[in-house]
DNA sequence: GTCTATACAGTGATAGAC
DNA sequence: GTCTATCACTGTATAGAC
């Protein structure tokens, strides 16, 4: 399978956005890198600003793809324990997030988030938003089918992703620079069995 | 009192770089904001990049005031409940944020974290660690004086202070956007509660 | 869809007068 | 400590040949 000139561009761009911003990276950086000449990179992108939108919205439609759909989390809720869906679910979030592609649209919507209103409201309504709506939801269900203490759901959502969204920051700033993330996951684990160990005693 | 025009580049730079980034603003930008040439800026600054430098060292600098020395922490915590110490800390750490400068150098700090090392340390070492290392502190005494009930308290610094700091990411971005934060407000206080409920119960 | 060539405004920084 | 003047360079983007 080969990689079409656009496809290069979005790829290359992403890699210098995320890591020196925007307003950082040259129309020449990006075309030098990618082999082409300034001038080719307008029969792809019309603007610099549409690399950046183009990337924005294909986090966007690839991020909501992690959440499971509401009709099918019945079914997974019946299948699991407490403990192994939230696990599961952990395993699946880290691993979007240790992708580099995911490290590095993580790290664009950071350094854009004031420059650009869409990495805002992808930011709060995509990343912090959904995830949240779709953990109250989990959370509704286990209280009703009495798997764990009844609690606020929403306030128990924030309690468990929260930590984990300061997690990945600091997950994100090491990765950056090389260093060892070992001692991070321990903090990782530890948070959900201290987490688990609250809603589910007696 | 007045305001020396190294201030006033100090503040202006500061105002512009956390919100369009470091790269995005241009030194005629800041000298014609502060209402002096460019090559003026040279006579305080020895270049952009000392700018940004003489920023980010001022804020750590700054932030290390916010947590009282260690010395002084057992006459503290025997003053205070468990309750009034943590919402006394919450409400020193929020006015911090809340205050105009203290936003925009948390803004520049996460724009510029993948740029600028030194910002990258900041967050790391300072924000993060030494927040933590100083509420595992807290907890140890606290636990000591069998005010708590008995966990790992480097695993309750987290647990407490990690939600606050994505909190303050959500709180940052409604305030650019001039949004209500009152509901956000609510979500700090509701885990404060949660979180005491926890460690206080019997 | 790539290239050459070019436009031209904006960039950080300096020299030297006052 | 401010100014004017200027530097060499980099910025995004376009026209038109192949």
């Amino acid at each position: 399978m080969t990689i079409s000139t656009k496809e290069k561009i979005f790829l290359i761009s992403l890699d210098l956005f995320s890591q020196k911003g925007f307003s950082g990276v040259s129309i020449r950086e990006i075309t030098r890198e990618v082999g082409i000449k300034e001038s080719s990179l307008y029969n792809h992108f019309s603007s610099k600003d549409e690399i950046l939108e183009s990337i924005l919205n294909f986090f966007r439609e690839d991020f909501s793809k992690t959440l499971p759909p509401l009709e099918t989390l019945d079914e997974i809720l019946q299948k699991h324990s407490v403990e192994s869906f939230l696990k599961a679910g952990l395993h699946n979030f880290k691993k979007y997030m240790e992708d580099e592609t995911g490290q590095k649209m993580w790290r664009l919507l950071q350094v854009e988030q004031f420059r650009s209103p869409l990495a805002r409201e992808i930011i709060l309504h995509d990343l912090y938003g959904k995830t949240i709506e779709f953990l109250e939801n989990v959370f509704t269900k286990f209280i009703e089918f009495k798997k764990i203490r009844p609690y606020n759901p929403k306030v128990l959502a924030i309690e468990y992703q929260y930590p984990v969204f300061s997690l990945l920051t600091e997950y994100n700033i090491l990765k950056f620079d090389g260093k060892d993330t070992a001692e991070l996951e321990k903090k990782l684990e530890r948070h959900v069995d201290f987490f688990l160990n609250i809603i589910l005693e007696k």
